[in-house]
DNA sequence: TTGCTCCTCACGTCACGTGAGGTGGC
DNA sequence: TTGCTCCTCACGTCACGTGAGGTGGC
């Protein structure tokens, strides 16, 4: 039998707060070796003190207690490893975009990009295969990357010939509420198309409308799009008004050619309405 | 009068959501420049598109409300350049925390360290130079650094020749509650001091307590403590019992003298009742 | 007129922190 | 016996998100 000790001592140990040891002991991701039955004082043991300095590291790093809870319940090494890495995986992430953002700071600060030019264009709708789904702007860029290559795949194993032109639509609830349906689109040559094997669920040949936009180039990373989305649509309300119609994009240089986000190449399409 | 767009189309135009424009509203971040009477619909002007810009980056930067609230208020480019540096600061902060921490995972996942030696010694009381002040756990290493360096500029200013000798005592709820009483003090030499100069407040030259304490040295950054204090409050808890006297730590290789915190040394010391 | 947009509560989320008020153990 | 430690509510914090239930404008 291991050594107890009161929670002020484990805390000491650990230098976990007595109010966070009480928190993990509630949501179960650190339970006291022993709770009396009378007074309801908590002890730890020794033996506790692992798991509690890796807690302590993983909430340092923001990992939410659900993950940290499936992690100490982790049985094997392996599958503790693959949680933590996962974590650090997301972490990754998350600094690659707090440097983006402290750049996308500097250039906002450095003052106005050069005037954008904005061209009215009346677009014809297009044949392409699609894949839509519900998505938040969080995730839009890992989705993108992801359902890109995914139509890039599907459309090589259908025999489907693509005419180069990429883009997405967007349902106003994308922006307005944080998640909202998009649809990811590469067009295809205007051809006899085969349809012999049915495609899988969740993507789809389908007509691209058409209509008229109001038209701007942006021309560096993603993170920056709302600027562009500012300039565009505020000379829509200026001039003109907007139509009821999801938001576009269409890819001119993307990840695919281009390795640098600098010089990507992206044209936010307004629906303007006639 | 610039022309004026519904919540819906500035959340387009921005990249915000409604909800969060709302509450922008409520805490007066960003307010719409108008606000219908009746039914209470607001309106934005396309003029407010640069500030929402700015407020979208330095969230997502975590760049609390409050302050961003601040940032907008700033009357000259120079004020606001200033606030948002003062932040960039704080991330680097921040970032470099995270480091420290994904790698001191790393450690402890590496398996324990190697068996800590663990004394018991018996330290005489001693006169110091000393500065007390309510402290948390996450200012600690910040607080030290300055405290420290006040101390030596004292020290010097004051002709009181130093021992070598520096450490620091902490009350139990600075680990307890995540903030409490720390004592950082450097040792004098034992010789006639003169007090014809009166000290600063908040500093003073007074006899550091002596006792018994179990000791073990840290290797290593400070981050890494609540490992050693495991180590060593685990010995006490098993073989004594824990005394009411502050946790000292006992500083013998600082910033001042290696660059690296992989060669700091500390001692840590662990009061025992005898 | 129908839908869509917008509105205001009220409450939930996450990981604790902050007291208040009270008990147990040496 | 006195203080100290520990306990349990209940509520606050921060920045919104989530409905519910209702109104306004084209």
């Amino acid at each position: 039998m291991a050594a107890a000790v009161s929670i002020g001592e484990f805390s000491r140990l650990t230098h976990i707060s007595v109010k966070a040891l009480r928190h993990y002991h509630d949501v179960g991701v650190l339970i006291p070796a022993r709770v009396d039955g009378q007074s309801k004082y908590r002890s730890y043991e020794l033996t506790q003190l692992g798991d509690a300095h890796l807690v302590r590291r993983l909430r340092e790093l923001d990992m939410p207690l659900d993950a940290v809870r499936i992690v100490l319940a982790a049985t094997s090494k392996r599958e503790r490893d693959d949680a933590i890495a996962l974590h650090l995986e997301h972490m990754e992430r998350q600094l690659t975009r707090t440097r983006e953002m402290v750049a996308s700071l500097r250039i906002l600060l450095a003052g106005p990009l050069d005037d954008q030019e904005i061209s009215l264009r009346t677009v014809a709708a297009m044949t392409a295969l699609s894949i839509s789904a519900i998505v938040s702007p969080v995730d839009i860029e890992v989705w993108s990357q992801r359902t890109f290559g995914q139509l890039a795949g599907l459309a090589a194993s259908y025999d489907l010939a693509m005419n180069g032109e990429s883009g997405s639509l967007f349902g106003t609830s994308f922006f307005e509420e944080e998640q909202g349906p998009v649809t990811a689109f590469v067009g295809l040559e205007s051809m006899t198309i085969d349809l012999s094997k049915a495609l899988p669920s969740g993507c789809a040949i389908e007509a691209i409308a058409g209509g008229q936009y109001a038209v701007a180039v942006h021309r560096g990373p993603y993170r920056d799009l709302d600027c562009t989305y500012g300039t565009v649509g505020s000379y829509v309300n200026t001039h003109y008004v907007t139509a009821f119609a999801p938001i576009r994009e269409r890819y001119l240089v993307g990840s695919d050619v281009a390795s640098d986000p600098a010089d990507f190449r992206t044209e936010v399409m307004w629906p303007v309405s006639c």
